[in-house]
DNA sequence: AATTGATCTTTACGATGTAAAGATGGGAGG
DNA sequence: CCTCCCATCTTTACATCGTAAAGATCAATT
């Protein structure tokens, strides 16, 4: 009379058969033994549930990114998941890592394919927004810092390079050198000006509150549209007549 | 023996006396009857509801912030918020519009006290900012488009009135009228620009990203003086030499 | 004064995070 | 080869949360 808990969730668990998108985990058994379908010992569960988590936070969003359903997705118990990551804030930690390295991967190809001086300028900030676009999810929780632990080293590590990379850019743009650790107060300015501008936009828009903009602009602009013109004009005054 | 769930809940409600602040409430019954302390209907539980949400976002983040805590806070029962908000959604909206109102607030009144056209150019982004140091938990809310529901009408008007006192205050400094509903790109980059750099800054600020940069700054640099910074120097180029 | 409808409480249920104890089996040491 | 250990995974349990539904209470209307 007290396994009211378990009956809706042992109910549910159909537990499929793993079909693992990494086909090379469980080097070991495998074969071996056919009997069970879903051997006890899963092999590579860390990496399998952070795919897992993935999946569901592009099916279900960030309301549905729970343990238990990452651990349902991954065909595990629901109790699987602590041994790997202790925690939710471990679990989202780790997976927000993964994000900013699939984010820094991004940045830096897109520099890469730059040509003239005004494209290089712009790759960046767009590529920012388009990761932030087709990953809103990932997006979000790598910068939602309440349930974050930047103490991680994995996270750590990620989201720093992130911004050498961001503050790097900005260097470069301004033709100075970020020299290791002091900044002058234009420097700084510079690169928050930078780093505010992108991620304001970006978030404004996940957020849907920039279509009260776009739907007043001229017939078919689009959000990068708007970027690249953010980005380009001159601060203040009258712009330049058509 | 189905009585598991409320056990812990009813010996925690110890039930506090209702200390209103607002001293009006209760106008009909009041001293009448001095043997039930709390009566059973409370008169103005919607706005005690509301300002018990704020007191417990501000002593316990947004983390803590949930209906059944509320209601503890008020000295209701869990369900009581129910009947007035609906829905945890429907209490965060009405919590977010309170917020969007005193925003609208701070920002107007900090505007009037303006004396330069410098110092009224920076007063609302420092407005802005301040007011979102001054009560995170209340900013984080209001952009935290989630678990809000745009449809309720205190919720909107707040939030539309805000972002028209915005896209007025960048057509004023670009010395344009922003008419009726059309846009031109370059009007609405600016608002877009002034917005996205606000907004990611106090985001970037608030999360704790930007302490990096504050840090490698001169001694003592503040959040507001680089804000200042990077709405007052030119955006690209050699910085003017001490 | 009786009724009614709004307001608040009780009770109940499914879901979640987390802790703790039990099961499993690969690998180390005899 | 056998046994034992320990990392890994499962079971079980519990406090809390959001939400729904039914019951209690009371002010106001008829």
């Amino acid at each position: 009379m007290a396994k009211i808990d378990t009956k809706s969730e042992t109910a549910r668990r159909t537990r499929p058969p793993r079909t693992s998108s990494t086909a090379a985990s469980r080097p070991k058994r495998g074969a071996a033994s056919v009997k069970s379908e879903t051997p006890y010992h899963h092999g590579a569960l860390r990496e399998a549930l952070l795919e897992a988590a993935e999946r569901v936070l592009e099916r279900d969003g960030l309301a549905g990114l729970t343990l238990r359903a990452v651990a349902r997705e991954a065909g595990v118990s629901h109790a699987a998941p602590t041994h790997h990551f202790g925690d939710l804030t471990g679990l989202l930690s780790e997976l927000a890592a993964v994000g900013f390295r699939q984010f820094n991967a991004a940045m830096a190809s897109s520099c890469d394919a730059a040509t003239t001086p005004l494209e290089a300028a712009l790759a960046r900030p767009k590529a920012y927004v388009a990761y932030a676009q087709a990953h809103p999810g990932m997006y979000g929780i790598m910068f939602r810092t309440e349930r974050l632990d930047y103490s991680r080293p994995s996270l750590h590590e990620a989201a720093e390079a992130s911004f050498a990379g961001l503050a790097n850019a900005i260097g470069m743009m301004r033709q100075e050198r970020i020299s290791g650790d002091a900044l002058t107060l234009n420097q700084g300015a510079a690169i928050a000006r930078a780093w505010s501008m992108v991620h304001g936009f970006t978030t404004l828009l996940l957020d849907g509150r920039l279509e009260d903009i776009l739907g007043r602009l001229p017939e078919g602009t689009t959000a990068e549209r708007l970027l690249e013109a953010m980005l380009t004009v001159p601060m203040a005054g009258k712009p330049p007549g058509p």
